[in-house]
RNA sequence: GGAGGGGUACCGAAGUGGUUAUAACGGGCCGCUCUCGAAAAGCGGUUGGGCCGUAAGGCUCACGCGAGUUCGAAUCUCGCCCCCUCCGCCA
């Protein structure tokens, strides 16, 4: 969310910034309702000073035990006008609170205004594998060594679900404590194993609603919301609190699944695991020092960039543009994994400075220790790495002609020693 | 799920319709005084939001959340959320 003062104040930048996401949002209504709001405002706070002074003049008349009625009557006045104009406010509040909450964030001067054709591959990393046969694709290759169950996963849940079995499942599981070992142990970040279900302040404050409601699997009767990523409760383990500038910058790491119904998105990527309704990812968390957040993108970057390497799997840095940069972030680092079987490039990680975007929303602060005035930390988020494409992309890479599939190194210990799945 | 108790500031806690965050009192924390220094003691300070204002400052809102009663609500009524105790169920 965007500071009404700061729109206000910077009306232009923020008609650019939401023009250069390829929105049309009315800036101008919004200034209107706020321009309203704040005349209610000073007209209300007036007319509360000469209620709250008549109460005081017959607090006063009652002690001295003389008429109040002639004061009573004048009081009642006031508070009828009051009751008016606290209704007239309370249409106002939550139209202003909702557009607010609709406004995207505005993105970093260093990233590429414009729609998906102006991404940018910043750097990338290994070497497409040559191989001497031609690779075949995740499917066919899990199928073969019956390893994922695809017609199954659909009759138990729904198309677009996964079963692993045996060794998938066992490299599943792999995978997940080899991540959570390598960014807790080396990057130091504490491990959180979170509710996977979430309520709607929590959805509210990371983002994820008011705009993406029918993106995500909710539970009416409880209003609550399986979380479509980790970013949801661990971004929300600080909301409406104040930190210790001492204790910045916080990093929570957390495996979960992520439940996700691609509402609009049928008929796309529909076999296989590239689109998926649950899907496992490590993620990243952090919390920091506003000066300190872009240093802190860069490292979390870094830190998500590591998994790939260690799985020794070819994969390119993508700086999306301003039109592909999600809702509520300023700047955001794509991470995209080669899979030759598929020929595709998979994105498994975003890498995210949200700035004060989710903090404001979320009522995140910390106390500056040298003026003492609250601030609004920084957040970032970045998965570290996301599974199921992950696992694709480890099947097709680490694929041999007879059709057997080989371990990673990094991942052997985690799977008794196993060096191939045949 | 049932019964009972509770939610007030950084913490504990009083306040159960009349000057409403000058919400007593205790503790913690910060500053000052005293001291060679510390402790103790004393004094002062210590919630957050909104509006107006260059500022100084002024006004206003908030006692879990939301409605209601009243000229006036932390205090009364209703709904919801959360916590505690007991009972039931349960991996």
């Amino acid at each position: 969310m965007l500071d009404i003062k700061f729109i206000r104040d910077n009306l232009e930048l923020v008609k650019t910034s939401i023009k250069n996401r390829g929105l049309k949002i009315d800036l101008e209504e919004i200034i209107q309702i706020d321009n309203s709001r704040r005349e209610v405002l000073k007209e209300l706070d007036s007319l509360r000073a000469k209620k709250n002074e008549a109460n005081r003049e017959i607090s006063a008349l009652l002690k001295a035990k003389k008429d109040v009625k002639p004061k009573i009557a004048a009081m009642k006045e006031a508070a009828d006008k009051i009751d008016a104009l606290e209704a007239k406010l309370k249409e106002i509040n939550p139209s202003l609170e909702s557009s607010l909450l609709n406004i995207p964030n505005i993105a970093h001067y260093s990233v590429p205004v414009g729609d998906a054709s102006k991404k940018e591959i910043s750097s990338s990393w290994g070497k497409k594998r040559d191989f001497d046969f031609p690779p075949v694709s995740h499917i066919e290759l899990a199928e073969n060594l019956d390893i994922i169950d695809f017609p199954r996963a659909t009759k138990i849940s729904a198309t677009n679900f996964i079963l692993y079995k045996g060794w998938a499942a066992k490299l599943e599981r792999a995978l997940i404590n080899f991540m959570l070992d390598l960014h807790t142990k080396k990057h130091g970040y504490t491990e959180i194993f979170p509710p996977f279900l979430v309520n709607r302040a929590s959805m509210t404050g990371t983002g994820q609603l008011p705009k993406l409601e029918e993106d995500m699997y909710r539970f009416k009767d409880d209003d609550l919301f399986l979380i479509p990523t980790a970013e949801v409760p661990l971004t929300n383990i600080h909301r409406d609190e104040i930190l210790n500038e001492e204790d910045l910058p916080i990093y929570y790491a957390a495996y979960t699944a992520c439940f996700r119904r691609e509402a609009g998105s049928y008929g796309k990527d529909t076999k296989g695991l590239i689109r998926v309704h649950q899907f496992d990812k490590v993620e990243l968390v952090k919390f920091v020092r506003p000066q300190d957040s872009y240093a802190e993108l860069e490292k979390l970057l870094q830190d998500a960039r590591e998994v790939l390497q260690l799985l020794d799997l070819p994969y390119r840095v993508i700086i999306l543009p301003t039109a592909d940069i999600s809702f509520a972030a300023s700047k955001c680092y794509d991470l995209e994994v080669y899979a030759p079987g598929i020929d595709k490039w998979l994105e498994v990680s975003s890498c995210s400075n949200f700035e004060s975007f989710q903090a404001r929303r979320a009522n995140i602060r910390f106390r500056n220790k040298d003026t003492k005035e609250l601030d609004f930390v920084h957040t970032l988020n970045g998965s570290g790495i996301a599974l199921a494409r992950t696992m694709v992309a480890i099947l097709e890479n680490y694929q041999q002609k007879d059709g057997s599939i080989l371990v990673p190194k990094v991942l052997k210990p985690y799977v008794d020693g196993k060096e191939r799945i045949q």
